[in-house]
DNA sequence: ATCGAGCTTCCGGCCACCGGAAGGAGCCAG
DNA sequence: CTGGCTCCTTCCGGTGGCCGGAAGCTCGAT
């Protein structure tokens, strides 16, 4: 795989904890199991180190060892994944809209959430023969290439923003957005219209089509998006679904602005049906 | 809460992992935000070495502290825990099977695996208007009172059934089994149909029918239920559809038995993994 | 104003952690 | 069979990181 994919490290003081959680640190996409040399060596601690560690890690079920001697990660460490607020409290209330999305489009659904300059996809749906599409539940990519991502970035506090327009833009593919000042009229068109519509930024085959899920203080909490093939691809008849399905899960969510009311309330030129 | 709620506990060696894993102990359903007293009460940690802790997870992304001052799991963790083969493998996997039953069926779908003496839901797909389900992914239920247990247990190794069989079993209601023997005909039966079928045993008015779901080696590694409501329930309609889907799931998971060509002719050499 | 609950910081003593080293198990090549 | 390799496991003495009582702070409730 990608070589750059290890070296995702922190300060990791040499505090027990900080061993530990670089012992966790350690597995990562396409790192789903490990040898114990292979974890100390990534961890950078001494075999015998890590060997009292992961033994510890995997009494308590943290880690699991495999027949073939190989750690991964245990489904006791999962489970208490599974509590965090931002992917378990979301998906339990998006889900039965993304289903409903997911039938109507069969293509690619996704519900990402940001931390700091990523976004983390919490949720997809994928058809199987949808577009293949390069992102996978608990996967990061950057805030500017992505659909979800410019969402989540149009409606993220001033500093974030600048600190992403400031930082140098990976090209993801010729179409990546990369120049600051465009990326800038990017967020005010999504802001605009409350959609992004990204072609080929993260792949020159698929096209994304994004909304923002709002919270119930009216934040922006997460973005959903539609991935269809590019070619042939008629965005004006995917935004209004993905509109909808973002704002029943922000209703979900109790935003009051997507509050039920009885609205004659649509979009200027909405014409589609 | 009921007292008897928070004593998960574990041997929690006095050793700094074993303090740091008792932190995450801590949360759980029911307690996805703790205050950091809190937290050092349930996992009987001095204040002080607490906030220690709490103050090194906060700032890996382990726990994350709200606007409100509670913390809970954070992003970082249940990343981590995604990564864990026995969850995110087997989903991915099986999300299209789940998806078309649930399509079909418009109840409650269920995929668990089986850890220890207990089944962990891994995935959930919940009709708005279903049968109220008295369970969530990430969490736990007794082997002997599901159907996804009582099929987890039929294929269990010899020793752990023979544990579960000597121990005592919660009745979860008055149709609950908990007689030794009942049970044992019962994980026969299931074994000779390639189904469960329980009636009420976890909720009077629910049904949940269940089959089991294999990997590779030909071991069941899985389990599968659709949970409709027990009022006019008709299992002959519903076995065949959750058969049907596991045995799709075993294939996805490349079960030899489920393969789609018919057995009793080895083909010779040509299919050489 | 008084109280209490919860949070944060500080610091000296002590003990749990560290990690080098030695030994064993499995594998492949010669 | 032997040698060399990688990976795993166990042991043990020195020491530096961890522990946790105590003091001070910020709330909000009485």
């Amino acid at each position: 795989m990608s070589p750059a994919q290890g070296a995702r490290e922190k300060p990791a003081g040499p505090s027990v904890t900080g061993r530990v959680l670089g012992i966790l640190s350690a597995f990562g996409p396409g790192a789903e199991a490990l040898t114990l040399s292979g974890i100390a060596r990534t961890a950078g601690l001494p075999l015998s180190t890590a060997h009292r560690l992961v033994g510890e890690l995997a009494a308590w079920g943290a880690l699991e060892r495999g027949e073939d001697g190989l750690y991964r990660i245990g489904l006791r460490l999962w489970e208490v994944g599974a509590l965090a607020p931002r992917s378990l409290g979301l998906r339990e209330r998006a889900m039965p809209y993304l289903e409903d999305l997911y039938e109507a489009m069969r293509q690619n659904v996704q519900l990402a959430v940001r931390d700091g300059h990523e976004v983390v996809y919490v949720e997809r749906l994928a058809h199987p023969e949808a577009v293949r599409v390069f992102s996978r539940v608990g996967g990061r990519m950057p805030l500017h290439a992505t659909g979800v991502g410019q969402v989540l970035l149009a409606y993220a506090p001033a500093p974030v923003q600048e600190e992403v327009l400031a930082a140098p833009m990976a090209a993801l593919t010729p179409r990546t957005i990369t120049d600051p000042s465009e990326l800038r009229r990017a967020l005010a068109a999504v802001r605009r219209e409350g959609v992004a519509v990204c072609d080929g930024m993260v792949d020159l085959l698929a096209l994304s089509v994004a909304a923002p899920v709002r919270g119930e203080d009216e934040r922006v909490v997460a973005s959903l998006s539609v991935v269809v093939p590019s070619a042939g691809a008629e965005p004006r008849a995917i935004v209004p679904a993905v509109r909808a399905a973002a704002r029943g899960i922000s209703r979900a969510l109790g935003a009051p602005s997507a509050r039920r009311r009885p609205v004659g309330v649509v979009s200027p030129g909405a014409s589609g049906t």
